[in-house]
DNA sequence: CTGTAAATATGCACTGGATGCAATATGATC
DNA sequence: GATCATATTGCATCCAGTGCATATTTACAG
């Protein structure tokens, strides 16, 4: 690898790092792009060469996770059925979440549609979305509708029971055990 | 009603005329809240006191649309199982989504959770979720848990689902049935 | 080692969303 | 009509995000 490719890791991880601990020490919203960079060592103009959004510091740690859930998916079992399938996949990408300590990270912030204007492409933000369900098209062979419906009830479920789980000051572990079974009872029926 | 009353409604209702007129023919990205505001007759800074976002003036409608979601579930029949009562009550707030010419009114920016600081209460964005859940306690005795797990599948499903079916091009009619399909699907199993 | 081209980083100006505050205007009440 | 509460407004300010021009660094050829 080249030193110019070295450094660019470089950086982008210390934008990272200095992100997650200043979320973490003073939450998101108090946290400033200027304090980020600052603290990474970089201009706060080069934050946004790495990062379109700020929050997408954060939803980079995620599309490595969702790495793991298409992994997951696309080592499917001979006739696995594609709900089970998914559920797995959402406890890996569940698992590592949990591992890096971003609670709810991959839950958090999950959709944002753009509301209007019929011809606006779909947020980058669904590419998670996108990307588990195209898994999901290709490995089980069903329709992109049900699909992404799959994917929408699992991370919705996910979403809502992270929700709720956090408000009762439930443990990470029981979070975690709570939204697995969320998300497969989103899969299999109530 | 007070004179006073009725202006505030008259001035409300002529920002979310204004916002719709506009975002539907420029986009909503592209619409600013100065627009907005002098096409209703208002100054900029008033419209923040009738909308704490640029994204509320939107939300306002679809909080109208989840009293007629919470006023479905609160007429249970009985016996009815939470499932099928809560795919009722979507079907109802989508009819009147859709009625309302809001395509993704229901479903767009559905969830954002506050990602760090575990002490952050839970978005007003996420008011929906909270309501129909509360109402779905109410109704059936389920627990807090299952209740936000079922409405996020089911907020989720809708949300992959208009998604892709917009995407596709679909009709209106068509993505409607759709969404119905998914979120009962979600509720009962795919 | 040096000069050059490409990639990166930075500063600066600017737009747009959002908030706080103080001043002003307007409806309610007596 | 005087007075009080409430709305409205302008203004200053903060922060996210973008465009653009400039400077710095790396890669690479000679």
């Amino acid at each position: 690898m080249s030193l110019r490719e070295r450094k660019k890791r470089q950086t982008r991880q210390a934008l990272m790092d200095a992100a997650g601990r200043l979320f973490d020490e003073q939450g998101y919203e108090a946290t400033t792009v200027d304090q980020i960079a600052a603290a990474a060592g970089v201009s706060t103009r080069t934050f946004f060469t790495y990062f379109r959004h700020k929050a997408d510091v954060i939803r980079t740690n995620s599309v490595e996770r969702v790495d793991a859930g298409v992994a997951a998916i696309l080592a499917r079992r001979p006739g696995e059925a594609p709900a089970e399938l998914l559920a797995r996949a959402f406890d890996e990408m569940l698992a590592e979440s949990w591992e890096m300590g971003l609670t709810a990270g991959l839950v958090g912030d999950a959709y944002k549609l753009p509301i209007f204007s019929p011809q606006a492409t779909i947020d980058r933000s669904n590419a998670r979305l996108e990307r588990l369900a195209a898994a999901l098209v290709g490995a089980c062979g069903i329709d992109r509708m049900t699909a992404y419906a799959m994917v929408g009830a699992a991370i919705g479920a996910v979403s809502g029971t992270a929700a709720v789980s956090m408000s009762e000051g439930r443990t990470d572990e029981e979070t975690l055990a709570e939204t697995s079974r969320a998300c497969r009872r989103a899969l299999t029926g109530f």
